[in-house]
Order: C-alpha cells, then sequence, then structure tokens
DNA sequence: CCTGCCCTCGCAGTTTCGGGGGAGTTGAAG
DNA sequence: CTTCAACTCCCCCGAAACTGCGAGGGCAGG
C-alpha cells in the first residue's frame, strides 16, 4: 500500500458529513497531482450528490444543460464494470466533442479517468480524476495509480452511503420461492394467464402470489412490485 | 501492493478460461494460508457460476436444498456494500445456524469473509475467504487482507464478465426524456392517468410514450419496460 | 429541403389487472 | 397440538391497460 492511500485512507476514517468529503476531494488533487477529482453519485439522496474540484460555473452549466444526457462519460461509465479512460471512449456522438471543449475551456484537463462504482440498491456513482498530461505521461499515472483509486472510490461510496445512511434494511418478509418466481416471470413480460400456464398452476392461484408479493414489497401494483424486486436484486430479469 | 496480490494479479492476466479461473481460486487458498476461496455469482450466464474449493458433496446438498434461500451470508450481502465477516451475522434464522453446522462439518472453516460485488447490469457475486481460525487471529488476518481481497475480486469478477462476455452494449437507441420520466412513474407504481396529470400531459399522450418506449427496450409490455429499464441502470426508482 | 425524431392529442374495442369475497391441504416451528 | 406460512383452487365485476386506427407542429441533421 502507498502511503499517499495509507494518508487518504486515514482522512476518509475522520470523515463523517458531506463537507468534509468535500475537502478530502480537494486533498486528492493535491496528493495525486491531478486537475480535479470528483465523486458523483447519480441516484443517493436526491440527485445528484456530488463532491467535486469543478469551477461552479461549470457545474452550473453542465446541470442546467442537462449534459449527463450526452456525456459520453456517464453514458458508457453505466454499462461498464471497469474504470474508463476518457481518451479511450467514443466523442463522435452529437455534441460530446463540443461538450469536451467547453469543459476543457472551463478549467478541465483533457485527460481523464473515471471509476463506476455500484451500491446493493443499484446507488450509482462515478469517480473520476482529470488532468492535463499527454498521453504518454497519463498513460504511466493510471497505470500506477488504477488500483489507489480504486480503493479510494469503494471507501468514498462506502462513507456516502453511511453519511446517507441508506439503509439496508431488508423488504419486512422474505419472499416466497412461487412469489419470486412469478415476479421472475412479470418482469419477462408474460401475463398472468401464460405463467399461470408455465408453472402448471391456475391463475387464480398465481394472482395471490402476486397479490402477496406485491404485499410484502409495499407495491401498488405488478409494475412497482417488479421495479422494487429488481431494483432490491430479489430477481434478476 | 504486497507480493501475494502481485502474484495473484499476475497470474489473472493470463486467466481466459473457467478451468483457469477454478485453479485460480484453488492458487489462492495456499497463498493467502485459508481454508477455502469461493467466487460465486449469481446471475452469470445461468445461475450459480463458481470458483470454489467446496467439496463436491457440500456443494450439491447447497443447490439441492436451495440453501442459498437461507444462508445469511448471501441474505445479507445482497443488501450491503461492505465487506461482510460471517461472525457478526445474524444467525438467528431458522435453519441458519444448522447449515452453518453442516457446512463446517463438510469442511468449512468456522471464520469467512464476504465480499458483495456488482456489474453493470446487477450481475452479483460474492468473493468470499474461509478459515479455520480463533475470533482474534482472523480479526487481524482480515484487517491485513482486506484491500488485498477487495481487489481480487473486483478483478476476478472483472475476468468472469470477460470471459462470459457480457456485452456492455447500448440499448438500441436511447430513450427521450419523456420516455424516461413515464417509466420512472410507472416503476413507483402509479397509473397511466396519474402520471399524465403530473406531467401535465394527456392521458392518450403518454401512451404514446410508453409504447415508444417499450418498442425501443424490446419489451412485451410496461411491466417488462419497467424491469429493463431497472436493470440496464437507465431509471433509478 | 427533407427526413427523422420528439412532443402533443383523439376514439373504439379487447384483454388484462386488481379488489372483494371465499376454502382446503401440507409442513414446519413453537 | 396448535399456529402460521406456503401452496393450491374458485367466483364476480369494475377499472385499468393494451391494440389498432388516426392527426399535426417543432426542431435538428444531412
Amino acid at each position: 500500500m502507498t502511503r499517499k492511500l495509507e494518508t487518504v485512507l486515514e482522512t476518509l476514517k475522520g470523515t463523517h458529513c458531506a463537507e468534509s468529503l468535500q475537502s478530502l476531494v480537494e486533498d486528492l488533487r493535491g496528493i495525486y497531482d491531478v486537475e480535479h477529482v470528483v465523486y458523483h453519485a447519480l441516484n443517493i439522496a436526491g440527485s445528484p450528490y456530488a463532491a467535486l474540484t469543478y469551477t461552479n460555473e461549470w457545474v452550473d452549466r453542465y446541470i442546467e444543460e442537462d449534459l449527463g444526457r450526452i456525456d459520453p462519460v456517464i453514458q458508457t461509465a453505466m454499462r461498464r464494470f471497469h474504470p474508463l479512460d476518457w481518451k479511450r471512449l467514443d466523442w463522435t456522438p452529437p455534441g460530446a466533442r463540443t461538450m469536451l471543449g467547453e469543459a476543457i475551456a472551463n478549467g478541465l484537463g483533457n485527460q481523464g479517468y473515471t471509476l463506476p462504482i455500484r451500491g446493493p440498491r443499484g446507488q450509482f456513482a462515478l469517480f473520476t480524476v482529470n488532468a492535463s498530461a499527454a498521453d504518454r505521461s497519463w498513460d504511466s499515472f493510471t497505470a500506477e495509480t488504477a488500483q489507489d483509486l480504486m480503493l479510494i472510490s469503494h471507501f468514498i461510496h462506502q462513507k456516502v452511503l453511511e453519511i446517507e445512511n441508506v439503509e439496508e434494511k431488508a423488504p419486512g418478509r422474505e419472499l416466497s420461492p412461487r412469489e419470486r418466481d412469478t415476479l421472475h416471470f412479470l418482469a419477462l413480460g408474460y401475463g398472468r394467464a401464460q405463467i399461470a400456464d408455465r408453472l402448471g398452476i391456475s391463475e387464480h392461484t398465481l394472482r395471490v402470489y402476486v397479490d402477496s408479493a406485491r404485499f410484502k414489497l409495499g407495491a401498488l401494483n405488478a409494475t412497482h412490485a417488479v421495479a422494487v424486486a429488481v431494483s432490491s436484486g430479489i430477481i434478476f430479469p
């Protein structure tokens, strides 16, 4: 473990609020000698939840024009498990290049490295370091620092989940196997009649399962129940 | 970075199939001097996908009786972001203690440390090390090794996603903002009339959004579309 | 300029869903 | 032995959702 990493994790232990998280990312900028450091959670405690070093102008601009919708970093990170290097992204979509140009004009470096992080209920965050550098020196930087960044990003996310006390509460009762089967097939788009047929039971029986699953999950209807079940990892569609 | 970790990550680079992954977890047993090492993906390429060192008897038993349903390790890990130590789990649920006893009778150690890992489409896996040890020495082991394990677990999961070539393909087209809004509210359990009202549009217009979202996602009905959207991270309910 | 996408609105008819009632068996836990 | 949860089956009916047919305006990219 590098000394830098040690320092960071130590600081993180003493972090118990959003403000000190903000100062942590500012410190990280100096520690790793980069232009910007960003922790950006897309769906925690009212999006967006963030600790970042970008200028306010750029952040306002970004939010105002909803640039997240065309930002290739976000769009790509949502579908990836690995960290991603900005220069390997697809910048061809309309508006992407323009956005990058404006970003750089607003003080961003030309290089970036972003790690996607995912929580138990689909809480999704990005951890990004950004700097101005030539490709070659940036490559050696990322190669050296990749593991530090992975650990830091996870510990920060962990801390955020704690701060925002995202409960890890269980749903009232567990679902029974039949209830899970039912939700599973519902999530695949089948109707009650078809599912009942496939499970070899009467449609009325199946309805009982849908109802009890709905009740246990506190859902208003089948669609809601499926959404809850999928996002809680109860079923995998 | 410890030398152990270096060795492991190096080996992992040369890993390109499920068999070599299996031998990697066997090696890990020796490298970290533990009883068992398990990588267990719950929803990749037909569940369960696993590389593990448990005895076949125990695995068969586990699958046959669907012990995953009562195993506190799995049940808890599904709702947690942090790694979890088995001895801090809640073993009171009916059958849990019994199961642990049988597990130990089948060659498991009494101590365990499990890390949950999540992929972009909700691919969920567990990485577990298991050993026989007194609480005290186990605690110092986990404290020392926690970061190694976090990195190893992530690299293994990454490798598995590659091996099983889980595509990171985008859905055909992106959803429009209205379509996403619509799915979002559907996922919250509201009816079309209510959503139309909230969005300030006619119910018929809303229907067009539901239909086009359904079409873009290749879904059979609204419930299916919501399930796809939630599991793809397009919406966060 | 035209194509394509996004946003908006409408009717009629069929199917499915959800609310409201029931009832009986098994099996495991207390 | 009782209790409780899970699993199975049945009815009626109103309210939703889905199907299939339309229509037009606005705005961007090729």
